[in-house]
DNA sequence: AATTCAGTCAACCGCCCAGGT
DNA sequence: TACCTGGGCGGTTGACTGAAT
């Protein structure tokens, strides 16, 4: 297949981006998009591939993306996510506003695999470890997640401490599982303490209840029916590709979801540029809001939006838009503006 | 103060898939 | 239909940092 390596014949930079190519390729994709990314490295003027600059864009710059820790109920959300996806990071990220699937797989890998095997869970199967050993070390990922999630909550019990695990309340686990039948369907508020939006998408109200959380599920992400809603979700290429403003014209549709509603809007010509202000706004106002933040503006039409890059002024490395990725002062997750969507 | 070790995270690699020709 | 190319994804690597010794 010879597949070709990421620039083959010229020689092109390697390893960490500096400041100069961050702002090359910011400047570039500011005032064009990023278009084809094979051409962005040679229309920017940076001696990297392609692939290098997506990632660094998608991973690194792109301004909607939150740094920092992450919170207890985005790190519920991923165990309970992972138990049903597996290893699908992009997925996963799909559901979590500003966090990539980089972020999360390095989160997953670095932190919740071992608080989970501390805690006597295989993280692969969200089993017990012994009866994932018995279970026939087949290597977890492979079975019928869909039985799993129940050790899943237990885990979300343990470690959220204070919450749960008698939770009458609580629909059962089933429930969570969903939803998959139901959105299918009518649209019908069939799941006990969720509900099924109209449009396809997916309430973890039932979810919230034991873990402070109300989210959106996007059904498409989670490959449960075909009418799924369009959440605005900051990971997926679809929203990338309409943030960056690439076919003129075209058409972004935002649908923000209530426990009682949902409502869809559509906008056109929605350029990249405009994140966080005038037309993500008029998107919605809990998305506007959640972009408040963001200021992308900001950044690129300043013309300084390089004194804004803290990561280098800081000498860290991390390198966060938003200061050290450590900093508490980081944009946290504000799940009550995710519910809302 | 120097060294070692473990954890984190940015970036790369290789594969897969979809779309175009 | 086969091939090519670009984009995307998951796994892995390696540089860097801070804590421990």
């Amino acid at each position: 297949m010879a597949k070709r390596a990421c620039g083959g014949k010229r020689k092109l930079r390697r390893g960490l981006w500096s400041p100069e190519e961050d702002e090359k390729l910011m400047n570039h994709i500011a005032k064009y998009g990023h278009g084809c990314w094979s051409s962005v490295p040679k229309l920017a003027g940076l001696e990297r591939c392609g692939k290098s600059c997506r990632l660094r864009w998608i991973n690194y710059l792109r301004p909607d993306l939150k740094r920092g820790a992450f919170s207890q109920e985005e790190e519920d959300l991923i165990i309970h996510l992972h138990s049903m996806l597996g290893n699908k990071w992009s997925q996963i990220a799909a559901q979590l506003p500003g966090r990539t699937d980089n972020e999360v797989k390095n989160f997953w890998n670095s932190y919740i695999k071992k608080k989970l095997r501390q805690r006597g869970i295989d993280p692969a199967t969200h089993k017990p470890l012994d009866e994932a050993a018995v279970a026939g070390g087949g290597g977890g990922g492979g079975g019928n997640r869909t039985a799993v999630f129940s050790d899943a909550e237990l885990i979300l019990s343990s470690i959220g401490g204070a919450h749960h695990l008698q939770a009458p309340h609580m629909p059962p686990p089933e429930s969570y599982m969903y939803s998959r039948c139901s959105t299918e369907c009518d649209g019908v508020a069939d799941v006990v303490g969720g509900g099924c939006i109209s449009d396809g998408s997916l309430s973890l109200s039932g979810y919230s209840q034991t873990a402070g959380f109300t989210g959106y599920v996007d059904a498409d992400a989670l490959h449960c029916g075909p009418a799924a809603a369009v959440i605005p979700s900051v990971s997926s290429s679809s929203t990338l590709n309409s943030m960056a403003g690439l076919s003129p014209g075209a058409t972004t549709t935002t649908t923000t979801a209530t426990d009682e509603q949902s409502t869809t809007t559509t906008n056109h010509d929605l350029p990249f540029l405009e994140l966080g202000t005038t037309s993500a706004a008029s998107a919605g106002d809990h998305y506007g809001a959640a972009l408040d933040e963001l200021k992308w503006s900001d950044y690129v039409f300043d013309g300084c939006y390089a004194h804004q890059l803290p990561p280098y002024h800081h000498g860290m490395q991390g390198h966060g838009i938003y200061g050290d990725s450590k900093d508490d002062t980081a944009v946290h997750f504000d799940a009550h503006g995710l519910g809302n969507w």
